[in-house]
Formats: C-alpha cells, sequence, structure tokens
DNA sequence: TCTGGGGTCCTAGGACCC
DNA sequence: TCTGGGGTCCTAGGACCC
C-alpha cells in the first residue's frame, strides 16, 4: 500500500506569466521609468505598456499614434530584444530550477508541474510563492503565478490574478471561479467566436456550460464546440509537456501600400530566404515544406505552399523554392496589390539524418562519392555513419552502397 | 484600430496507397 | 467498370495566441 501525505487532488499546475514583460525590464534597467507610463513601440505599434499605461487605455498591439494621444505623458522606448531574451533565460533557469517539468509557451510564460514535489518543496502554493519571490530578487521582475488542477485554470487563474499576483483555484471550486468569467476569457475564444457567442446570447462561461454541447457543436463546429464546453466544465486533459521543439520557422515583412516592382519583391524574398536559412542551420534543423504568404491591399491574405522532395537547410535550395513560388504568385499580386510578404518553413526535422542528392547517371560513382564527402565535409567524418541509396524513378534499381 | 512579427492548432478536399 | 474500408500526404484557409 502506498501511502503519501501529499492531499488527494491537489491543485499542483501553475502558469508563471511575467507582467507586462517588455516593459518591466525597461523599468528595472531604467530606474527613472519606474513608476511611470511606459511603451515599448516598435514598427508603429505597441510591443508592450506598463500597468500606469494600461491604467490609461493602451493596449497591445495598438497604433502607437493612438496609444500617444491616449497618454501623452508616456515614455516611448525602442525594444532591446536582446535583453528581454536574456531575461528570459535567467527566469527560466528559476523555473527549471523549480521542477523539471516546465513546458514554456513563449518568451515570458511557462506551466510547471509541481505535482509530487509536496515531501520535497511544500504546497504547489507554497512553490508559487517563493518562484515569485526568487524572481523578483534575482532578476528584479514581477511575475504572476495562477494554481489549478489543469492547464488551462491555471492560465485563467494568472490572468485574473495579474499584477504582479498569485492566485490558486482550490480542487472543488473551479466552477464557482469559471462560471461568472466573460467567455473571453477562455483561451481560444478570440474575436471572431466571441461575436458568435455573442450574438447567440452567451456571455459568460457559465452560460456556455448550461447551453451545452451540442448547440456550441453547431455554433462554432464540432470540434471546436467540444473542446470549449469542455473548458467550460473545467475540464482539460492536457499535461504539461517537457522538450516540446519548434514546429516551424517564419519571417514576414510589411511593405507598405506604395506600388512596388517584382524587382522589389524579389529583393525582399531574398532577404527573408538568407534570415530563415541562418536561423535553421544555428537551430541544427532542416525543413521540406515552404510556405509564402501574401498580403493584399484590401488586407485579404493567400498561402501558397510547397513540399521539397528531400529536407533541406541549405539557402541556394529554399531561394529556388521560394522563387517558384513567388513567380506563380506574382499574376495575383499584380491584380492585388501586396502590403506584406512572409515566408514559413514547417515539416521540420533534425538534420541528423539530412539527405544530398544528385541526378543519377553514367557517373553515378563518382556523384555518389562526392555527396558522401559533401556529408563529411558538413558534418565531420566520424558524424556520417550510414549511407542509403535512394531512387526516385520506378524502374531504376538503385545499388547498394558498398560499406 | 487603416493594422508588426513571431508562432500554434484545426479543418477540409483531393490524390494516392493497400 | 463499379464497389468498401482503412490509411497517409499535400495544399489552402482560418482562428487564435503573445
Amino acid at each position: 500500500v502506498f501511502v503519501s501525505d501529499e492531499p488527494r487532488e491537489l491543485a499542483s499546475i501553475l502558469h508563471a506569466d511575467l507582467d507586462s514583460f517588455y516593459a518591466s525590464v525597461e523599468q528595472r534597467d531604467h530606474p527613472e521609468l519606474r513608476g511611470r507610463p511606459v511603451i515599448v513601440g516598435g514598427g508603429g505599434v505597441v510591443l508592450a505598456a506598463s500597468y500606469e499605461a494600461k491604467a490609461r487605455g493602451v493596449r497591445t498591439p495598438m497604433n502607437g499614434r493612438e496609444a500617444v494621444a491616449l497618454c501623452p505623458e508616456a515614455v516611448v522606448v525602442k525594444p532591446r530584444f536582446d535583453a528581454y531574451v536574456d531575461a528570459s533565460r535567467a527566469v527560466f533557469d528559476i523555473f527549471r530550477d523549480t521542477t523539471p517539468l516546465v513546458e514554456g509557451i513563449s518568451i515570458d510564460e511557462a506551466f510547471l508541474d509541481a505535482g509530487g514535489l509536496y515531501r520535497v518543496s511544500g504546497s504547489p502554493r507554497e512553490i508559487g510563492a517563493r518562484l515569485r519571490e526568487r524572481v523578483r530578487v534575482e532578476v528584479g521582475l514581477p511575475i504572476t503565478v495562477g494554481i489549478a488542477r489543469t492547464k488551462f485554470l491555471a492560465k485563467v487563474a494568472s490572468a485574473v490574478g495579474k499584477p504582479d499576483g498569485l492566485l490558486e483555484v482550490p480542487p472543488g471550486t473551479e466552477l464557482d471561479f469559471l462560471h461568472p468569467l466573460p467567455v473571453e476569457r477562455l483561451w481560444g475564444v478570440g474575436a471572431v467566436t466571441s461575436r458568435k457567442l455573442r450574438d447567440a446570447g452567451l456571455f459568460t462561461v457559465g452560460d456556455l456550460a448550461s447551453v451545452g454541447e451540442p448547440l456550441l457543436a453547431s455554433l462554432l463546429g464540432r470540434g471546436a464546440g467540444a473542446h470549449l464546453y469542455a473548458l467550460s466544465m473545467a475540464r482539460d486533459p492536457r499535461r504539461v509537456e517537457v522538450g516540446r521543439r519548434r514546429r516551424s520557422i517564419g519571417s514576414q515583412r510589411a511593405m507598405g501600400r506604395r506600388p512596388k516592382t517584382q524587382e522589389d519583391l524579389e529583393a525582399s524574398v531574398v532577404g527573408i530566404v538568407d534570415r530563415l536559412g541562418k536561423r535553421l542551420r544555428k537551430a541544427e534543423r532542416v525543413c521540406r515544406t515552404m510556405i509564402l504568404r501574401l498580403r493584399f491591399d484590401d488586407f485579404t491574405r493567400v498561402t501558397r505552399s510547397r513540399t521539397l522532395y528531400e529536407p533541406t537547410d541549405g539557402t541556394q535550395v529554399l531561394m529556388t523554392a521560394a522563387r517558384q513560388l513567388l513567380d506563380d504568385a506574382m499574376p495575383m499580386i499584380r491584380d492585388k496589390g501586396c502590403t506584406l510578404i512572409g515566408l514559413s518553413l514547417t515539416n521540420l526535422d533534425s538534420n541528423d539524418s539530412l539527405q544530398l542528392a544528385l541526378p543519377f547517371d553514367e557517373h553515378h560513382q563518382e556523384k555518389l562519392d562526392i555527396t558522401i564527402d559533401g556529408l563529411r565535409d558538413r558534418f565531420g567524418a566520424g558524424a556520417v555513419t550510414r549511407a542509403v541509396l535512394i531512387g526516385r524513378d520506378p524502374g531504376m534499381a538503385a545499388p547498394m552502397l558498398p560499406d
């Protein structure tokens, strides 16, 4: 018989969320900004606003001019992303020192599973309080912690507990906590879903729960309906996942409304591909699918994608694919005008089994040698442990590579 | 709200395979 | 030539999040 002094049904999932992250880093590094409204702005929009600025109605991602109109005495500072990345690393070190079960969601928030730590570290509430104290003392930033039995409820709790707070939803009180909240508090209810729900007369989470799953499904589709109904009943089976890997890498550029030539667009694409290739190689990943994203003068969007025959991290291969996608899209662009161009790389994989391919012909043995030499060049002779020859066309028997 | 840049996940149809 | 049931992969669009 296993006897534990850990209370059953403990609320043990923590959602830790730094408050007004970029703005707080600026206030930490520039003491004269403390207590004053601070707006971190870039590209014409508000990236972050301190609570003093939020009190005046400033929000992200609000237009910069509008924000200054709302709060003329605000100090507007340019973002310093390197400083934010450093601060984030320091905070995540504290997270991982608290428990190995850390799932990062973005630069400034993460889930932590404090289950099983009771005898070592105390109750989740004690763990959360200590975490907040350490982040304040060691990194100098305010952070809010929400605690609940499920991930999504912990996230709602941290949002409700902001700023600089700690809020636990004790087991058994979930529905009392959840049902009075507006539907927009649910993770996954954005502008569109919110409008649909309100048009149907559903305003609070309690309304969703009482109206039942079938009606939600008819309103939002079966998947979304089932998901929202489960959330409204505080049911969320998702566990804290450690070691999730990025699934796509992308970069985009807003172009403004001025007319632009095909050369302008190609130059943008070249810059984006160059940046993405570097990021891909730095992350030691390869990709197989490229997606071209376009936004037109009327703000409609399309995507065009292409999956390569083999994974790559090579700038030249990516460049060729990007050019093809752009060429195919040029008629559309000429017709509707382009205000944004972007590329995403997906179908990511580790690059530990990178393939190189060359056309197969009478010089095949020579080309095989070149290919294998290329792999050894790239990864070091010891890293190439196995080579497999793959034939593409039916009927083209591929000889096995000699050992 | 005349609108940045980085992501995640889901849905749906069609081609193709066994 | 038509019919089933069980899949995978690719492409495109859309909602949502920070």
